[in-house]
DNA sequence: TATTGTTATACTCTATAACTATA
DNA sequence: TATAGTTATAGAGTATAACAATA
């Protein structure tokens, strides 16, 4: 227990780099990344959010929200344009062509999840899902 | 499944920072964070190792195992010494105070990885321990 | 005054390329 | 020629502070 290999923050940070790079490879043919993949679905998750909201729910900086949206844009991924009623929030939707990619992409990605847990058992990946899951939620 | 939160790369990414928050504080009082920890288990996890083989079981660049051991050195935890056999090659081995903030910093880890778990049972949270290592044992 | 989006800026972590010394 | 350590540099990813528009 006292190597660096078995402690939380290795495996996790570990985990994690293996999981961008099978969504890198498995991404690549739609031009996005792990990151936009993720902005496309905190779009789509609930009803179209403000850039904060958006920002809130993927657990970054609205300044930071502004450059991915800004290269999402750019792709013709998504709209951005001032909410009616408040004009200091802009509503964020997904463009057809961005639904399409989203759909695409989102189906890559679960092939590159099946890569990463393939040494694992449907049960044990459906419970490392969960275990990260409780832990995740719990951190507020 | 098709939300943002329940993805993989979310789930590892947001496990890590909040890991590494704990840690932070944890470690504070030893003036090292969870990446210097790591780098001293690894130096002790087998015979004193060289810094490419150090970077190599942390899974970084030689290049950044450089700067850290820069850190470690100018506070004293480690010394650096040519190798009698290989001058090109650098012995790395823990001061007395280094082995000291190990055996202390490991402790104070124990306690936040404890406390990121907390909302498991103790069977639960060697089983996602488990997952983990299996995970990123496969990916080399 | 407070909030949203934006910009400028800086900081951390990391890797690539080139250099030095050793082999 | 090849390798270990080093340095300089650059690229992600991120946040803080300050600004404009709006409330």
């Amino acid at each position: 227990m006292s190597s660096a290999s078995s402690r939380l923050g290795y495996l996790f940070k570990h985990a994690q780099q293996r999981m961008a790079q099978l969504n890198s490879a498995a991404l690549a043919p739609f031009d996005i990344n792990g990151r936009e993949l993720a902005v496309l679905l905190v779009l789509t998750d609930h009803e179209p959010p403000s850039q904060q909201e958006a920002a809130e729910r993927l657990g970054v900086d609205r300044t930071t929200m502004v450059a991915l949206l800004d290269g999402l844009e750019a792709k013709g991924l998504v709209t951005r344009r001032p909410q009616t009623g408040d004009r200091r929030r802009n509503v964020v939707e997904l463009t057809p062509k961005g639904q399409q990619i989203l759909v695409d992409a989102t189906a890559a990605s679960d092939e590159a999840e099946r890569t990463l847990l393939a040494g694992l058992t449907e049960q044990q990946a459906q419970q490392l899902r969960q275990l990260l899951q409780t832990i995740v939620a719990a951190g507020g």
